[in-house]
DNA sequence: GTATACATTAATGTATACATTGTTGGTTCA
DNA sequence: TGAACCAACAATGTATACATTAATGTATAC
């Protein structure tokens, strides 16, 4: 399984976006990307479909391939979708109770993350062990359409969760949120779980909508 | 907008796959369905990539393109996703009211044609009505990214829905489904409205995924 | 008889040339 | 001065040739 052009080049495009170097409403031609890498129109092509798949660009005829921005009505519906998603993902894995050995694992080692990153203040070590905790709950749902659609949003978000990362304040009501959660579902308190979990995606949606709105132009 | 022949080669396979013409399970190669459509690889491999992001095939280099096949627990995963999502869209919808004029008018007639063609006993009008119901409450919903999935499953439920369609009985309770929950959106009731509608979209799956099952291989 | 290694081959990955189409800028006419 | 039309151009859509890769079959050695 060697890696092909086009998944270079997805990545590569995926990295200059993550990075900044390509800013939302930039616009750039098949062939002047594949000059850019080193590579011809083709795998470039098929790279900037699949992106386009993400939500990362836009791709219009004559118009070339556009860097895509979020705005805050966006991410409001993306939270939405995400929330309904995962109060099912966390409704499946707290009923499941009791778990089978190590089954929370990832769960546990996730919250464990986010609470030393909390301590030594590294938010970056936060927002990713943020993303496994919430990576995990689906994956632990049994059902592979939430862990797809989970994926395909993932990107998105943590753009906007990155581009506003310097104005957060210190997450630590949020902690304290995955905790319980956590905590519920170690219960098997499917209810409780979801309540919570539901109470906590509500509190980071308006968190980063206002945050993108303070951002100045309401779009990242 | 002229027609690009990739759009061609996606329409004509889609064709292919829903009239059973192309059978879960068999497998092609991008130069074989070229030559089968008249067209060079090149649009029929962007085809494919789409139909591979709609889950209708499965592109695994040097083995082909493999018509996707659906499972009772893959129809089951499915409608887990799409219940939760759409009583999202009609706790919006429903609360939205009073609705201004005309605003439920796609829901009004979609039951309409549903009514007639039970009356009529025509199965084919019958399934487009209650696709077209769902749809237009997923858009009235005024989240688009619930329309984007919403679409995207579209195309596989109404698969495994053609291939048992012979079997079905007479969907008398489903009409009367469909009514109800306009009715609860009618008055503004979100809270009516949305469980009517999950206990509907249950039915339904049990009735969908107990019809594949009977169907034999328990795979469409 | 079985397993392994190599060669063949068929399929995909990639590059490039060509065809087509829509946009942009300029010109002309009202 | 403004709007509409035309032409040139630039970008994408498509075809095709070539490179690369992995699957399959065969031969050989144990």
């Amino acid at each position: 399984m060697t890696e092909t052009l086009t998944d270079l080049a997805e990545t590569t495009l995926r990295e200059q976006i993550f990075s900044g170097r390509m800013l939302p409403g930039a616009r750039f031609t098949e062939a002047g990307l594949a000059a850019h890498l080193g590579l011809s129109r083709t795998p470039v092509r098929e790279a900037a479909m699949r992106l386009q798949t993400a939500g990362l660009v836009t791709v219009r005829p004559r118009h070339g391939i556009t860097i895509a921005s979020i705005s805050v009505e966006d991410m409001a519906h993306i939270y939405e979708v995400l929330t309904a998603l995962e109060i099912v993902a966390v409704g499946r894995v707290a009923a499941r109770h009791p778990h089978a050995f190590g089954e929370l694992a990832q769960l546990q080692r996730a919250v464990g993350n986010m609470r030393y990153a909390l301590s030594v203040r590294d938010m970056g070590t936060w927002a990713s062990a943020d993303e496994d905790f919430h990576r995990a709950l689906v994956e632990l749902s049994g059902n592979p359409e939430l862990v797809t659609i989970f994926d395909r949003y993932t990107d998105r978000v943590r753009r906007a969760r990155l581009a506003t990362m310097h104005h957060r304040p210190l997450p630590t009501a949020s902690l304290d949120c995955h905790a319980a959660v956590l905590a519920a579902i170690e219960a098997g308190d499917a209810a409780t779980a979801q309540q919570l979990h539901g109470t906590h995606l509500n509190a980071a949606r308006t968190l980063l909508t206002e945050l993108i709105r303070d951002h100045g132009t309401s779009r990242v």
